[in-house]
DNA sequence: CTCACAGATGACAGCGCTGTCAACACCCAC
DNA sequence: GTGGGTGTTGACAGCGCTGTCATCTGTGAG
């Protein structure tokens, strides 16, 4: 554990401390000779740049803030999402020597807009990523805004006035999985919608017609069955659609849970999946992946949304100047073993 | 975002600015009335020091080093473990105003000791905690402790020479589960082996054994079946068991994977469960709350053995002095609606 | 009453880096 | 040759805190 300082780089170079600064920050007029010879004493030396040093004197920390609310260990189907976007935001991270540092916590929490104030005072973060359901909670994202540290939300909802949002297109993507279940011949296609408040669920629906139109259905008001994002709820929508006299072929849920639910009603009907009925969800979560058959789904770019998020921050655009815009960092279709062709009829 | 220092601190609190430090640190003989005013100062101004600050002058960070394998990209249901661990270190860390600095990896990879020793070097944190398996790996083990930076492992592994150990108590964990199963009137009790290779999860199997002896019970060879930890495997091992004239009337699976396995395979060949049978895994992974009926299992308290870890740490008590010591989390039995009394026969 | 000693406090010098600003070299236009 | 850019480099003062050591105060033994 040798403590090399950029002093000693400075010596082996033969120039000042400031100059191994500036070639170390990629800073602009450094003659490309003066750069060469501070990078090979930079590799002779194995220098790595203190970080608490830098931070100190530079009055920011190289530290990006992941705040999100805090899957309790009891809903560990989420634990993925979490681990998603750690690993995109890492990514990010790890070539621009920034560090992360994660704040899961509790969106019901009295005070939480004072909690994360305080954590950003201390910790100084060079940015913070905020995610869903925290980064629709207007009083969170004008409690981090009010500390001035440039803020990135992940987010399905609306834009903010003020932060940057990087989200994904449920709308579109819900569409292409609808054409993609009329190309394989099905023209009943169901749907169980989620709780339409959360803004991200209601564009899968909104996608859901639109695929339709595009593929020259006919919307039908009776294929759509609420749901309420439940497991429960899925059993129930599909015990509805799935004893009608004219059953559906093909049931699209707005999400994995209530898609693997009404697949499990089918398969205890004695129905073949994907044989006499298909199932497709939202998420990608792990279940549909330990269920059988396994199910076609939409998988969200949780880590590259993470780590476009993390890149935006690092590189340090003033944020202000994309406020209200949001980036979208696109889903993908992942076809499983749960839908196929439509039955002949 | 005002900028409270110390200085501002001291100069409230009518002292100098290293009487504050001493009271922040709890540094010894401070008069009880000074300590009084200057915490009063502090909280009147909300004072938070300034980490980059502190870890410059004391030449070490207040950082805890979380480091893991990462296989959450294709073994999404272990992202629980993760998350819980988190958890459990931030907990630790919060009090101690320390920050977790997380580094996932992956174990296969070539030269990660010497990622992991740039890791410290950069980073210099004041501990780390390296978890399974990579706690049980030698190379990674001591080159970690090469660097000099305290390291606790969190490992169900035999213990390390040098460093200090987390573990739980998987074998008598193992036999209480065990017991509870003959209280339930069960006397055929099967079990399906994992890689006994792993060491934890052979000490579950001797668990077994002592259970069955504690209750008066006699080991059966017949009753072991086994398994490699795969859920196919489980499957398996279940066909063997319940096809059996004997057919045994509850089992015991060395995780969870394979006892909803088997679970599922007893479902299908039309026995009731618990009526007929019993079923118990280890780990409580979700898909015990996502199968019905939900799972008995054993809860590794990951998040507590980890919190433990990082206080360990941070006591900073010296870890040499507790080489090869290994603390004990016990575990928990879960007993959810997979269990019941055994038939009458 | 004096001395020794432990407890309590403060002055001050950095930790390793970056921001500021001054200095210097070089080039071009006049 | 002179003046004024532009590009390149370095000296130096901190950033906010802690470690070291000196100072001061109070207490009990002799």
């Amino acid at each position: 554990m040798t403590k090399v300082t950029i002093d000693h780089v400075a010596e082996l170079a033969g120039v000042s401390m400031k100059t191994v600064s500036r070639v170390v920050n990629g800073e602009p007029n450094v003659r490309e000779s003066t750069k060469a010879k501070v990078e090979a004493a930079i590799k002779q030396l194995n220098y790595r740049p203190n970080l608490s040093a830098r931070n100190l004197a530079s009055r920011r920390s190289h530290l990006i803030g992941l705040i999100y609310d805090d899957p309790s260990a009891y809903v560990i189907p989420t634990a993925g999402y979490v681990i998603r976007m750690q690993q995109g935001t890492l990514r990010a991270c790890r070539n621009a020597q920034y560090e992360l540092l994660i704040h899961p916590c509790n969106y019901r929490k009295k005070d939480l807009d004072k909690e994360l104030g305080d954590l950003i005072e201390q910790a100084r973060p060079a940015g913070i990523i905020l995610a869903a359901p925290l980064s629709n909670m207007p009083k969170i994202v004008s409690a981090i805004e009010s500390t001035g540290t440039p803020c990135v939300r992940i987010s399905p909802g609306r834009p903010d006035k003020t932060a940057l949002s990087v989200a994904t297109n449920d709308r579109e993507v819900s569409a292409e999985l609808t054409r993609y279940l009329v190309s394989l011949g099905h023209t009943k296609i169901a749907y169980i919608t989620g709780h339409n408040s959360h803004k991200a669920v209601a564009n899968r629906f909104t996608g859901y017609c639109d695929g339709l139109r595009q593929s020259g259905l006919e919307f039908s008001e009776e294929l759509v069955v609420k749901g309420d994002n439940s497991f429960g709820s899925g059993e129930v929508a599909a015990e509805d659609l799935l004893n009608r006299e004219e059953r559906p072929t093909a049931v699209f849920a707005a999400n994995d849970d209530m898609a693997v639910a009404a697949m499990g009603v089918a398969l205890r009907m004695g129905l073949a999946v994907p044989g006499d009925v298909s199932f497709a969800g939202f998420d990608d979560i792990a279940l549909t992946r330990q269920v059988y058959p396994n199910l076609t789904t939409i998988r969200q770019p949780l880590s590259a949304m993470a780590e476009r998020a993390a890149a935006i921050l690092i590189s340090g655009g003033d944020p202000a100047a994309h406020a209200g815009i949001t980036e979208i960092v696109p889903a993908t279709v992942v076809i499983r073993e749960s839908t196929g062709p439509a039955p002949h009829s």
